[in-house]
DNA sequence: TTGACATGTTATCAGTCGATTACTACTGTC
DNA sequence: GACAGTAGTAATCGACTGATAACATGTCAA
């Protein structure tokens, strides 16, 4: 019935969805082994048996994620790629890339999937992403190697910086440092990554 | 006595060292949450109790790794601008980061402690030393703040390439990736990473 | 309406982990 | 050669966690 306006029960793939939203947060906050099911259960409204009977493990519902946060980037990449508004393609790249700050989950959750490359599933997963999105800028984008190399090592910056919430911090030299890893615009930047 | 080939109990300095030491191996791998005292205790030859013990928490073991990993990184720089061979000092001190990958899991706890800045004590830790590190760069290097920046960048990249042991992958993708990321010298790169 | 299926929960368990305590043994010194 | 202090272990515990099973309830088609 959709003419209850509080729905109490959701379809499989929304509920999925909303569970994988819910685990993107956590488990970038808190990293994979960090991160509990029961946290990501109360972030999701549900019972912690729930979200591990949706996705059978702890282990394949991060992976999820992971291959989720990969196509967001995917997506972003591309919409930046063909919409040419006359900038250089690494610019839109960069100003798309920043645009995801906004889902900090997305990019935390990548860079603790990048830390676990000695995992056997974790680490196979995270190869494929990063070279994923290192085709794509190579490719598709049409960037050199060594563009697309240090594109990818501006992003990795960014990464850093938001999770050690450096935007956050006071100090000069933390400023200094989360402008020019941002491209220049601080304010945007703080906004996006406001929780 | 010294004249005993195999001393059985280490002075309290000494042990303390060999715990750090093998620590950071273990929470390079697995990160500061998914690595246990016990694995710890292991790889440093004695018992959990006593890993636990000589730090008070498995918290504060972790601040000293990762205190350490930067005093490791600092010293490096140091000694590198300090040794002029005519080469630029970014140059130099490029240089000096790769030849720290020897030592894989100093570069891997500080992923790792970079990546849990929303922890209370532990993001402290790794606001600090970041910032320390880009001083260091910034102010005795002489780099101007966008030089240290994109000298960071670079170097976040190449923990991420260790982490997912990327310099192990044999696809082509990901040695020329590899390759721009470590400054040309795969060869070398991979000698130095290798277990 | 009713029944069949999909959505969800409560209760529980076995394994793991960090930490504590009580105890043991080595080492150098007077 | 005993003593005092340091280095180290074995045993154990409570808390936590992911997973499982049994059960409950909402939803929709016929």
């Amino acid at each position: 019935m959709s003419t209850m306006e509080t729905r109490q029960r959701l379809p499989a793939a929304e509920r999925r969805e909303s569970i994988l939203a819910a685990a993107t947060v956590v488990f970038g906050e808190r990293g994979y082994a960090g991160a509990t099911t029961d946290q990501i259960a109360i972030a999701a409204g549900i019972s912690q048996a729930y979200v591990v009977r949706t996705f059978g493990s702890k282990e394949t519902l991060f992976v999820e994620v992971a291959r989720r946060a990969v196509g967001r980037i995917e997506a972003a990449f591309r919409a930046a790629i063909a919409a040419d508004d006359g900038r250089p393609v690494a610019q839109r790249l960069g100003a798309a890339y920043i645009d995801l700050v906004a889902d900090r989950g997305i990019l935390l959750s990548l860079l603790h999937l990048f830390s676990l490359g000695s995992d056997t599933a974790i680490g196979r997963t995270g190869r494929e992403g990063f070279l994923t999105i290192y085709r794509l800028v190579r490719d598709e984008a049409g960037l050199a190697p060594d563009e697309a190399s240090h594109f990818l090592a501006e992003g990795m910056l960014i990464n850093t910086v938001l999770a050690l919430r450096l935007q956050d911090a006071d100090e000069p030299d933390a400023v200094e440092l989360v402008t020019h890893a941002c491209g220049g615009d601080l304010r945007k930047f703080r906004e996006l990554a406001a929780d």
